[in-house]
DNA sequence: TGAGTAAATTGACTACAGTAAATCACAGCC
DNA sequence: GGCTGTGATTTACTGTAGTCAATTTACTCA
């Protein structure tokens, strides 16, 4: 199956899991209400997508249930770069980073960080 | 609202588009099917789609429909590219560089232009 | 034992991408 | 004038994300 593809909710509950190591739905939707309202009931369903695509699991509590993730945030990390690489910058992750170099304001002290890890290549 | 996403195969046709400048349904048809089986009518449902959202525009010549693209690439390129760096990782273009410099093999030749452009920072 | 509460479950709806068959419209041909 | 092929249009269906309200379930405590 098409697997672990998420989608923009999906993502930033898993961000939550991974942060936390786990948590149970109320956890989460107070996570999620701090950048932008959210109602309980999303969550639960998102969630319940989540697990059915398993991207997440569940272990009962206190007769609650506390989610943890089961894919790796690297993984993602992982897909979604990989995809923008081929669906956007044909294949090159070379034309990424010269297009983020030319087009992204990146901070001088960050900079100075990126030199010296493209010089140690 | 979500006015310029697009879909995985919305964006193969756009490619088609920006690389011709102009063509045809069945041109478009044609081209996408060197890579994978596509059924016109689809490529024709998706062009209806692109053209609702402004996407693209058509003139008729010969009474076939030549499509164009309204939308540039560059802002595609750069929205979806802001999209990793603020969903993925939160917010730092230069985080994306480091992600890429570590774990994506960059061949020698263009690590030695990379090289050259970041020094020119 | 019954009220209150918190969580889970159910059910419903919108929106959109992708899929494509069926049908319509017309121009050129025999 | 009817036939055929091409392209446009219509219609329809699936799948998935996101949205929640309403209902059910389960437990606590007064």
């Amino acid at each position: 199956m098409t697997a672990n593809q998420l989608g923009r909710v999906q993502l930033q509950i898993m961000q939550v899991l991974w942060d936390r190591g786990r948590a149970n739905a109320r956890e989460i939707t107070d996570a999620l209400n701090e950048s932008s309202e959210i109602a309980h009931s999303t969550v639960q369903t998102l969630l319940r997508q989540l697990e059915a695509k398993q991207a997440v699991a569940h272990d009962v509590e206190e007769r609650t249930f506390v989610f943890y993730p089961l894919i790796e945030e690297d993984k993602v990390t992982r897909q979604a770069t990989r995809e923008l690489i081929n669906e956007i910058f044909d294949g090159s992750a070379a034309g990424l980073v010269a297009y983020l170099l030319e087009n992204e304001k990146i901070p001088k002290s960050e900079l100075q960080q990126l030199r010296k890890l493209i010089n140690d290549e």
